[in-house]
DNA sequence: AAATGACCAAAAATCCATATCGGTCACTCG
DNA sequence: CGAGTGACCGATATGGATTTTTGGTCATTT
């Protein structure tokens, strides 16, 4: 109870940020829940904004486990890639915090948040890029550069998840897996 | 002056919606400069929205044109395929109201424009598909629903050129054109 | 019959008083 | 002391009353 305010605080904004989005999350608030006064959380965090960060470096380091766990040693390369963009899509689609920041930024498409998504979705491609790089370090040939094929590949799984479905009937999956296969080759 | 009265409204709307979009262009100022009074408007068109869509389809009418300029009938698929991007992509960004309808979407990112654009999208989408199809009946085998392959085409080309330039250097034109192909065959 | 523009209800822009926010810091009290 | 507090501050957001503008109509004119 005495000990592990800066936990506390950190509890407190995770569950507000998820809850209400970045905006409508006050210090003020956050104080309250973590039962610890406005000036307490100066004293760990410069601004609101690093607060947020400290949150959100974590949803990245669960999202880079999820994927991580998604990977099998002797499973072939597309297989992997696929199962890592699964694992990856569905953290996106499960978690409260991002799906919140997805709904802030349509709504009020504040440049803040917005660059805060931005910020995200460098973070997912770093880490395809670091696994397409990794498969490749055991001897698949490279046909484009690392940042270039994530690049393609992430974006068309979005394509073809998300917004295909906004005007068409789901894409079995056969049918993902096959594009995403002609894409590595 | 006395005759074409459809004619200089048409213009003027064009015009203006051009340059104002489509929020900011009133009928007021679209009568003024057509020179006619406001309620002669309504004698040829509906409301806003009516007199939009005309201007709307005329401008597709165009990017259909460009892009079927671009087809050559002897050339390979992809070539034509490729031809037919470039010429649509250049008309997106060479075209005010076009342009001018994408700065409105983001700026006020009302419902009516977003729609707007959707149904361009759609158009476009159309196009390339009615592309595919004309050239796989040639014998070229499918590989997948045209529907889809149109999709994805674009998708990515799109990708490719506008998003991909945020934050890189522009991709050569060779590797474009290789993507592409890949996605075809 | 074709064209007009004064007119209207509805929507949008403008104001401004008030509330709320992120962040600070003099002070408290353990 | 020094970690912790919350009253306080300037800046920004909010709400709602008021004014202006807009799309659309229609009695009147040409």
């Amino acid at each position: 109870m005495i000990i592990d305010k800066k936990e506390r605080i950190i509890e407190a904004a995770a569950t507000s940020f998820s809850q209400f989005g970045f905006k409508a999350t006050t210090m003020a608030s956050v104080a309250k829940i973590a039962k610890v006064a406005k000036g307490t959380i100066y004293t760990f965090f410069d601004s609101k904004e690093t607060l947020f960060s400290t949150i959100l470096d974590r949803t990245m380091k669960n999202l880079r486990q999820s994927a991580e766990a998604a990977l099998q040693e002797d499973a072939p390369f597309h297989e992997n890639i696929q199962a890592m963009l699964d694992a990856i899509l569905n953290f996106r689609e499960n978690h409260q915090l991002l799906i919140k920041l997805g709904q802030e930024a349509k709504e009020l498409g504040t440049a803040e948040v917005l660059e805060i998504l931005t910020q995200v979705e460098r973070m997912i491609l770093d880490y395809i890029k670091s696994v397409i790089e990794k498969e490749q370090a055991k001897g698949i040939s490279a046909k484009h550069d690392p940042e270039l094929l994530a690049f393609l590949i992430y974006r068309t799984y979005i394509a073809l998840i998300s917004d295909w479905e906004r005007q068409h009937e789901p894409l079995p999956k056969e049918t993902i897996t096959e594009i995403i296969k002609s894409q590595i080759h």
